[in-house]
DNA sequence: CAGTATCCTGTCCGATACTG
DNA sequence: CAGTATCGGACAGGATACTG
């Protein structure tokens, strides 16, 4: 991520994850974590990326708390990296971001990579429901609506998207179909 | 997404769909567009990026037919940027986003947007369960797999994920407890 | 093996100026 | 208004050399 202008000061929370993330690779990273990868020259081997950058991107997941540095042996001294609980709750995206590539960007022929079942091997289809309610989420269902914490940013987005959308609903009216 | 190493050849999903997204700011405009905006100044405010980077951003895109370019006034000659099929099937990473940062990086007061059902305005909390059998999926019961179409590249990680887990058993074994 | 230190390059982005 | 053209700066990432 190009530091000239931060998300971190962004009330959205999507731009708030990205910039925890802080960049792509840290995506690839955080995937092979959950492949159960943990040492760095196994991370090395995988991504076949530069190893300072590695170290680098490495400090940023632990410094934000996405992954722990674990002490494995003492002499000689060797670290590993495991998932927090925070870096381990960050799979539902991955899965998404894994099935909406299949979806849109795989092979006639099918997928390159899926999830599947541990037991079965049945392959998995991820969607999302409500956990309240059960209910598949529909995009014309929902909006994004502010929070309790909801500052003046926010409600000036909130107040411009409505605004478009108003502006586009006057546009049909005066011009029925 | 700095074109050193670029993810496109990558048979991996995650890697390619990173690639196909483009930038960080790619995401957020795709949010805004979500949100119902369409037209570039309309973008220009609410993301408060220069108007050069937009351009790119939203060109890249269109490109990448996650926007669509459609023709909203003959004279003067006016584009708006409207969200494809494809682009609309990118919510769910979204949301999973959002729900994440909500969930770690929002204020202790709460989040400062969430997803609500647009009729009866309960907030939404998102979560995923497979399609097919409708359960719940937890990280400790999936694991990924070689689809139809993997090659080398997939099946080496897969390889090394599995001797990486094969070697922690061993270690566990070795000195139990 | 598990990194760190340093230098270099590419490019994303912002600022500014300009056009129909 | 809806962009395009051009420029310069900041930083991610690669390469290489080095250390315990």
């Amino acid at each position: 991520m190009i530091k000239v202008t931060s998300f971190r000061d962004m009330e959205c929370p999507v731009a708030r994850s990205l910039e925890e993330v802080g960049e792509w690779w840290s995506i690839l990273i955080l995937r092979d974590a959950f492949h159960g990868l943990r040492r760095f020259d196994a991370f090395e081997v995988s991504l076949g990326m530069a190893s300072s950058t590695l170290a680098r991107r490495l400090s940023l997941l632990v410094e934000h708390g996405m992954l722990a540095r674990r002490r494995y042996s003492e002499r000689p001294p060797r670290d590993e990296y495991v998932l927090t609980e925070k870096g381990r709750d960050f799979y539902p995206v991955l899965l998404a971001l894994m099935a909406w590539g299949n979806r849109h960007l795989a092979d006639p022929n099918g997928p390159a990579v899926w999830a599947v079942n541990r037991d079965s091997g049945a392959v998995i289809e991820p969607v999302l429901i409500d956990a309240k309610t059960g209910q598949r989420i529909q995009l014309r269902d929902i909006s994004l609506a502010p929070g309790p914490t909801a500052g003046p940013e926010i409600h000036q987005r909130m107040a411009r998207a409505a605004a478009a959308r108003q502006a586009r609903l006057a546009e049909k009216n005066k011009e029925p179909l």
